[in-house]
Order: structure tokens, then sequence, then C-alpha cells
DNA sequence: GTCAAATAGTTTGCATGCAAAGTTATTTTG
DNA sequence: CAAAATAACTTTGCATGCAAACTATTTGAC
């Protein structure tokens, strides 16, 4: 930032705020429908794409907490709803007793059919970008959260 | 997107996730100095931006809320809150007794000269990135927010 | 082996974001 | 002009994000 008044700096981090609120927002409705809410459903992802690659079954609390950079303490009461809502099933290690292995319930892993249509529900609001756009984007972000 | 697979849109939009909390984090010990949290940092940014503009000395609590994308809620509770530290006051106008003005205290006032370092110190954490990355990050996002 | 760290989670308290319902004042309609 | 519709907020309830304190285990150092 070459001029750092107050007018400057509320640009960028203002946008952050107001595009994700924003992109929360647009997420809602379509999750919904499959009883999630946004930090819930990264949840679920994490838990699919641990299933889709099928290295093990289950995940510790602590590794779904570094893939999603979700807070432990906010994960603690997440994985709670997930679980009343019988997406998940949560188990104390055998070995190490101070571990709680996740995993998905039947019901938690059909989810994933229905699931499987979000992205494209959301992509649908981000036509008016190209894929130069999206690249460049994810360059810059994936930039500004290394270094932060 | 050209992929709509769960894996790709994790992707940006857990990008957004993950920089804003990051961005969050990083105002949080610089705005404790002046006892502001973020959101309430916004409010009182167009606050001083109306103060400078000098054109009126107080603004309404809905155009608070258009200009800085704030819920009307939100809003409600964060104003309790700076009127309680005596940063603004707020008061019913006087042709239309449905609408609240809010102005800046003295004590909020002088808070702007401290305000002004902030975005200084914010930006030493961007040092990585150039004017270019800026522009082209500025851009997008406004691409995105307006979109949306 | 025992007691002091370090780990892995949970709980608690505070501040939002947001939808939905409620309140008060002002306009619009018939 | 009285009832209905709007407007501008406020309140409430739920779900986080996060710091801080707390609990239960496991490791490590001696």
């Amino acid at each position: 930032m070459q001029k750092h008044d107050l007018q400057l700096d509320i640009q960028l981090c203002h946008k952050f705020y107001v595009a994700t609120n924003a992109i929360t927002r647009l997420y809602r409705p379509i999750l919904k429908e499959l009883e999630l809410t946004y930090p819930q459903y990264l949840v679920m992802i994490v838990l699919w794409e641990q299933y889709r690659n099928n290295e093990t079954i289950s995940l510790k609390i602590s590794e779904i907490s570094k893939v999603s950079k979700m807070d432990l303490g906010a994960l603690s009461l997440i994985l709670n709803k997930l679980t009343s809502k019988n997406y998940v099933s949560i188990s104390v290690d055998n070995l190490d007793h101070r571990i709680k292995n996740v995993s998905l319930t039947s019901h938690g892993l059909k989810l994933y059919k229905q699931a499987q249509l979000v992205p494209t529900k959301i992509g649908e609001h981000f036509s008016h970008m190209d894929q130069n756009d999206f690249a460049a984007l994810n360059e810059l972000m994936k930039k500004i959260i290394h270094n932060i």
C-alpha cells in the first residue's frame, strides 16, 4: 500500500470483509438443503475428501483443524452438531486416549452425492468471471494467506 | 470454475474464509490499543471520513449501514458499545423520529490521530505484495463484490 | 518410577453476522 | 381521516471465531 491512510485501508480489508460475508450468504440457502452451515460444510468436505482418497476412514480432530484452518474450540462445537445430525461419529483413540477420531456415518456419506451439486450452484453466481480472473485471484489469495 | 467438484470448490471460497479470518486476527492486537474491534473500527472510519469531508457532522444509522455494508441488527449492538465507550453519541432525528443520528464525541474524534497509524502497521504485514498485486487484487475483489 | 511439561480437546465469555419477529413513527390509500 | 403499508430500528436466537482457562492423557527429564 502506497498511501497508508484510513480511506485506503478500508478498501482492501473491507472488501475482504464484504466479500466473505457475501459468499457465506450465497452458500446459506444452498447448504440449508443439506442442513449444513458453511463451517459445517467445510468439515464435511474434509471428511469426504478423506474418504475418497480412502487412505483411512477417520481423521483426528486436530487433523481436521489443520486442513480446514478452523479453530479447535469452534470445531469442538461444530462436531457436536454434526454428531447430533448423525453425519459423523466420534470415538476416542485406542492408543492415545487424548485423541478423538472423527468418521463419517452412512448418513453423512450419503450426503456426498447431494453436496456435489453445491459447487455448480455456487459457480453460477460467478459466471461473470473468467478462467483468468479465477487463476489470478487464486494466486493472489494464496500469496496473502501464505504470508500473513 | 471449470471443474465443479468439491475439491475445487473449497479452494477459492475457503481461501476467502481463511484470509478474512487471518486479516481480522492481524487487526485484533493493533485495534485493541484503541479498544476497538474490527467492525467497531469500520464504523469509526465511516464517521471520521464523514467528519473530514465536513459536509455534516452526523450520519443516520442506515447510512452507516449502507456505506459499511454492515447488517442493521449487528450495527445496533455495535453502536451501543461505541456509545458506552463514549466514542459516539446517538440522538433521535427532530424531523423524523424513526431516524437516529450518530455523531462522534470529542473522545471519538481524538481517537482519529491514533487510528491513522493502524493502516501503516497493517501494511507492514503485506510487504511481500507489490503495487501491481494490490491493484489486481483490488480490481478482482471489486468485480466479485459487484456481482454477487 | 515420579513429577513437571507438553498434547489434545472442551468449556466459557465476548463480539459478531444474520434471519425473523417486534416496535414506533411516517406515508400512502381508499 | 382511519386503516394498511412502509420505514427505521431494536431485539432475540442461533452459529461461529477466538482468547483464555480447564481437563485428561501422555511424555520426558532426573
